[in-house]
DNA sequence: AGCACGCCGACT
DNA sequence: GTCGGCGTGCTC
């Protein structure tokens, strides 16, 4: 009798025999996808191994749902590394890898292959060190600022790879990165391009794939789950913005795309190239460490815009100080645009009364209420809504205070302070659908806007190329996250606006903490001091990439449950050599009516950690009733 | 993750 | 007497 084990989507760390029926022997293979009785329910899930051995009580497989198997013996092997590291099923990590629900049936169409063609009109003055580099055998990591260039070396890239008959991916952090992309790759790259992403339908999903696993495409452009492509033979993986965070999925798995493509290279034997305007400060520890081969396109440091910081403790006006006024004033003189960034949407941060000193907060998140002009009291956590009340519903306080300064209170302040210009506020509220941005670029790009006020919504190369100031109203919003990456991403957002400016440009930078090394390094232009002191501090601290981190977050309706679940966590450590942070509140210490502990497990090897989570706390968490845990390996945000 | 089983309190 | 809460344990 033959049976086989089976991976299905289950949070299970195990995996499940099954009996094959008599009518099914030959047609079984190791990757296909098959439909299984599973306690009341029928449930696909992938064979992974054929056992020939007996076993008894086995049900029976209902029936194999594909003719190939979709799931090649090298994805195979990168689902079961994606399960070990990132700690799930191999389940979860295949039915990630193939997130098609189709069957795939045998293969009947002709193949309808377009050759890919080039015409290459521009330099190929990067053609040699591109095929040079690609054949050293490591990751690589290129520091390019200007989208031009950074096309241009794509193309070199692409070119060398398909020359060879091998495939590309391309990846990007999100869907609205992709159509630029492909429009300008396709002035020189005469392919048929697929376009992979989460938003696109089941049916077109299943089709992209098809092409790519057929091999009718050379080139496939996408977001995170594009870096599964099934193509015959992968010659290189692209990733774009690399230390972008959209590239570590929230949901199980909780995988970084950056390593498992570099997992995926390692196996099939092909080079990555990773691009960046200003690199994660694990990409560049390893570019240091000559981990990765680490190279720089950067334009010289001369051409980049001044930057000034403005101390807000010596200004008397907080929202436009007088250095930010003057400027202003004399760029609109000059009939130049200007930017002002703020990374908070809404009127006022939050309403406190006066006389209790209370915040109105959300009654499902510990979150207080954003001040709106039009809508009122929003949380931005959960979409919570009310009107403002009048007085305070604690203590019937007439004297509700608006407390922190939002885009619209920027706003209009603009209008009081500047007339007789253009001034348009760009955040989520503002702009909610592609169509209305691509309006507010063409109406931009027209000179119909002289002040844009907005959230990162704005920083867009086609939007900062064409200012020449660029206002942070108060970068202490970001720089205050309760995170310890807080100043990292600072230093990134503004190290890219300065790279995306025109040197000409000035960008002046409001704040209460001018003293902030992020900001003097910075200013100073010193680019490779800012990492070397941040790695400094990370070290000191115990934080990554010096200490592996694995985070436990504890989830609940019940406060009593979560905090007895964290506290029996605790427990189940103490005896362990390993050093642990918590438990204790997450920052953010509830959102949308669940109450959040969480503890951090840190340790130079992953593996030990791995080893106490396996031996001491799977087997404890399978216990803990109402109370969700997720276990986040190298997160990027712990709040 | 679901789902059943089982053991205690407050209802027609 | 039984309906339903959620603690416990299992799923090939």
């Amino acid at each position: 009798m033959n049976c086989v084990k089976v991976a299905l989507n289950l949070p299970l760390d195990k995996l499940f025999y099954y009996k094959v029926p008599e009518e099914l022997t030959g047609q079984v293979k190791i990757g296909k996808r098959i439909l299984v009785p599973f306690q009341k329910k029928k449930l696909i899930g992938f064979v992974v191994e054929e056992v020939k051995e007996n076993h008894k009580n086995l049900r029976e497989i209902i029936k194999i749902i594909d003719d190939f198997p979709p799931i090649g013996n090298d994805l195979l092997l990168l689902g079961r590394w994606i399960a070990e590291y990132y700690c799930c099923s191999i389940g979860q990590a295949l039915h990630s890898i193939l997130p098609i629900q189709y069957p795939f049936k045998a293969d009947k169409d002709k193949l309808n292959r377009k050759k890919s063609s080039f015409s290459l009109p521009v330099s190929h003055k990067y053609r040699g060190e591109m095929d040079a580099l690609l054949k050293e055998g490591k990751v690589i990591l290129l520091r390019v600022e200007n989208w031009e260039k950074r096309i241009d070396l794509y193309l070199q890239l692409i070119k060398g790879v398909l020359e060879k008959n091998r495939q590309v991916i391309l990846i990007v952090p999100e869907v609205s990165y992709i159509p630029p992309l492909q429009k300008a790759l396709q002035n020189f790259y005469k392919g048929e391009v697929s376009v992979f992403h989460s938003k696109l339908s089941p049916k077109q999903r299943y089709n992209q794939w098809w092409r790519m696993k057929r091999g009718e495409v050379d080139l496939a452009i996408g977001t995170r789950s594009v870096v599964f492509s099934p193509f015959p033979k992968v010659g290189l993986i692209i990733i774009e913005e690399e230390e972008n965070l959209a590239y570590k999925q929230i949901e199980v798995p909780r995988y970084h795309v950056r390593e498992v493509a570099i997992k995926r290279a390692e196996i099939e034997q092909f080079p990555i190239v990773l691009f960046t305007q200003s690199p994660s400060l694990e990409s560049w520890e390893r570019g240091k460490e000559g981990v990765y081969k680490s190279i720089s396109f950067s334009k010289d440091v001369k051409n980049f815009p001044q930057v000034e910081v403005v101390d807000l403790r010596k200004e008397r006006d907080r929202i436009f100080s007088s250095p930010l006024t003057k400027t202003i004033r004399q760029e609109l003189e000059k009939n130049r645009p200007v930017l002002l960034f703020l990374s908070r949407r809404g009127y006022a941060n939050f309403l406190l009364c006066r006389e209790c000193g209370e915040v109105i907060r959300c009654p499902n998140c510990n979150i207080g209420l954003t001040f709106h002009l039009r809508d009122d009291l929003i949380c931005h956590y959960c979409g919570y809504r009310q009107k403002a009340p009048q007085v305070c519903p604690l203590c019937r306080g007439k004297e509700l205070h608006r407390v922190g300064v939002g885009t619209e209170q920027v706003e209009a302040e603009a209008k009081k302070r500047f007339s007789g210009i253009g001034i348009r506020r760009v955040d989520l509220d503002a702009i909610n659908s592609p169509l209305a941005y691509k309006q507010l670029l063409n109406n931009f790009k027209k000179g119909k806007s002289d002040l844009l006020i907005g959230t990162q919504l704005l920083i867009k190369e086609e939007i900062l190329q064409r200012v020449s100031l660029v206002g942070i109203i108060l970068i202490d919003t970001l720089l205050n996250l309760p995170d310890f990456r807080a100043g990292e991403h600072v230093f990134q957002l503004l190290m890219k606006i300065k790279k995306l400016m025109r040197g000409d440009g000035k960008i002046i930078i409001q704040t209460y903490n001018p003293e902030h090394f992020a900001l003097s390094t910075l200013k100073k232009g010193k680019e490779e001091a800012y990492y070397e002191e941040e790695m400094r501090i990370r070290e000191e601290l115990g934080y990554p990439p010096y200490l592996h981190w694995v985070r436990i977050l504890l989830e609940g309706r019940n406060k009593d449950k979560v905090e007895e679940a964290a506290r029996r966590t605790e427990e189940k450590l103490k005896g362990e050599k390993i050093s642990f942070l918590g438990p204790s509140p997450c920052p953010f210490s509830r959102i949308k009516e669940k109450y959040r502990y969480h503890l951090v497990l840190r340790d130079e090897s992953l593996v030990r950690i791995r080893e106490v989570l396996k031996k001491r706390l799977i087997s404890l968490f399978v216990h803990f009733s109402n109370v969700k845990v997720a276990i986040d390996v190298d997160p990027l945000r712990t709040m």
